[in-house]
RNA sequence: GGCCCUAUCGUCUAACGGUUAGGACAUCAGCUUCUCAAGCUGGUAAUCCGGGUUCGAUUCCCGGUAGGGUCACCA
């Protein structure tokens, strides 16, 4: 707030908490958090609670560790339900330089707020009705009209302000340089700059970005979308990838490149390359994101990951252990968007198989070009005795595949493949009958493979 | 409806008067160990419409159309 700075670029996210952290809101503090801190600038979180009714203390909570979790750190902090005497002085001076005035009406305010139809006195600026026209960095100039806002109201009372006066007083008090927020605040701008205006203070520069849309570019509904970066939160989306996603919604490096960490996107951003038209939300862009940054993450973190995601009916299995749920990491984090993908993969079936023996008809091991049982038999005694041979600590999918692959050259892939995966996994569907040999080691490999020689019979 | 903003493949976007209109996601096909996934290779796919300006318009101007925003004692 040291005026005599006033060339540090400042940027502010002002959110209400009248709702969790909106995936808008995300993506426009991001933006100003990447201007300002690209400039050696600092980036404010500013808490607007002028609503006693709607704003909730558990909305700020899910606001603030919102933006710590996608790592966007503020440098100030501020609420500005803490800060009415700051408005009342401004408020009293507007009044004292009679450009604004005290308005006795009835109250049109809902009950419980004012108890409409009750007389009650509300601050109105008095409007010049002039022309007003702004530059804005992404769209240029911008003229309005504002004799057709008329003296709007701009405070219930002396002492309780409402959004447009609270919002210029304390970018001004903020010292906010640059004003970057959502383009449904350009018919704000005119009756901000009117209360400067009468106020007699600096105009900061102004920056309208486009908004997210939802996919079919109607407007994001909390009803219809998923807009809480919560629920992206908690379905295991990886922060990192979020704010990778999102910078590129709307705004682009001017090269190919597409992968950014947040350092990255410092370097990188510009302003000017922001786009003017509004971006829908494409879900699967996102999950290609998260899919790279999946990769990108070492085993042990995914390790991590997918534990926590992992549903208690898999953990509670007798023949649960860490160690096999390592094993599969490889094989499962190239088939999840998100870790939350893990528990519709366990609910569909596709984990129990590593972990205990599979059931399934004896049908089901005949490959659909085969029409007898007996060579599928045959050929599972063939491999399980080619797999006898071998060394235990040697038993990986090279070697297993090294043994198995002549003799299913000779005897047709499918015809012996499929039945030895099916063995093992007891699925039409699964990772390849090498891969999962691995995971379940000697023993128990051939112990399944007799398992269905048996069942065959 | 008034006012404001916007308009390139389905989606995110590049091309700042001259390109075979480029890339990514998605999609399709082929290859890769039987199935799945991943991977690799290749393909389909766009300048909203109509007028200007210009030797030449995706690009500049005007009009239309469409989409979005906003019209509170919410923010």
């Amino acid at each position: 707030m040291n005026k005599s700075q006033d060339k540090e670029i400042r940027t502010r996210i002002a959110p209400s908490p009248t709702g969790d952290l909106h995936i808008g809101t995300v993506r426009t503090a991001l933006f100003s958090y990447l201007f300002a801190k690209q400039n050696d600038g600092k980036f404010i979180v500013r808490i607007e609670d002028t609503d006693k009714e709607r704003s909730k203390k558990e909305f700020e909570k899910d606001i603030l560790e919102g933006f710590k979790w996608l790592g966007l750190k503020e440098d100030e902090m501020y609420r500005q339900s803490e800060r009415t005497d700051v408005y009342k002085k401004y408020i009293k001076q507007l009044l004292d330089s009679e450009n604004a005035y005290i308005s006795k009406e009835e109250s049109k305010a809902n009950p419980p707020a004012g108890g409409a139809g009750k007389e009650i006195e509300v601050v109105r600026l008095k409007n010049p009705g002039k022309k007003v026209e702004f530059e804005d960095m992404i769209r240029g100039k911008i003229e309005f009209d504002t004799t057709e806002l008329g003296d709007f109201v701009i405070a219930r009372s002396i002492d309780d302000p409402l959004y447009h006066l609270a919002v210029v007083v304390d970018d001004h008090e903020m010292s906010i340089s640059h004003i970057i927020r959502g383009e449904d605040h350009i018919s704000n701008t005119p009756r901000q700059i009117l209360i400067q205006e009468a106020l007699g203070i600096n105009r900061p520069k102004y920056a309208h970005i486009p908004l997210i849309l939802a996919p079919d570019r109607s407007k994001m509904s909390k009803r219809r979308n998923a807009t809480s970066i919560t629920e992206y939160r908690q379905k295991g989306y990886i922060s990192r990838a979020l704010v990778n996603y999102m910078a590129l919604l709307g705004w682009n490096p001017g090269t190919d490149r597409e992968l950014f960490t947040l350092e990255k996107l410092i370097e990188e951003f510009k302003l000017e390359n922001i786009q003017k038209g509004g971006a829908a939300f494409d879900i699967e862009k996102l999950n290609w994101f998260n899919r790279e940054y999946i990769k990108r993450m070492s085993e042990d973190e995914v390790f991590e990951n997918v534990k926590e995601n992992l549903p208690t009916s898999i953990i509670n299995m007798s023949e649960y252990s860490d160690a096999i749920l390592r094993k599969i990491i490889p094989i499962i984090s190239e088939r999840m968007n998100v870790f939350g993908d893990i528990k519709q993969m366990s609910d569909d079936g596709e984990l129990d198989y590593y972990f205990k023996n599979p059931e399934y008809n004896a049908k089901d091991l005949l490959w659909k070009q085969d029409t007898d049982l007996k060579t599928s038999s045959e050929h599972l005694k063939k491999i399980a005795s080619l797999l006898e041979g071998i060394n235990e600590n040697d038993f990986i999918q090279d070697s297993v595949k090294e043994v198995v692959w002549g003799y299913a050259e000779e005897k047709g892939k499918g015809s012996v493949l499929w039945p030895m995966r099916y063995a093992l996994s007891g699925r039409d569907k699964s990772p390849d009958p090498f891969a999962l040999a691995e995971v379940l080691g000697k023993d128990e490999t051939i112990y399944r493979l007799n398992n269905a020689i048996n069942k065959i019979g």
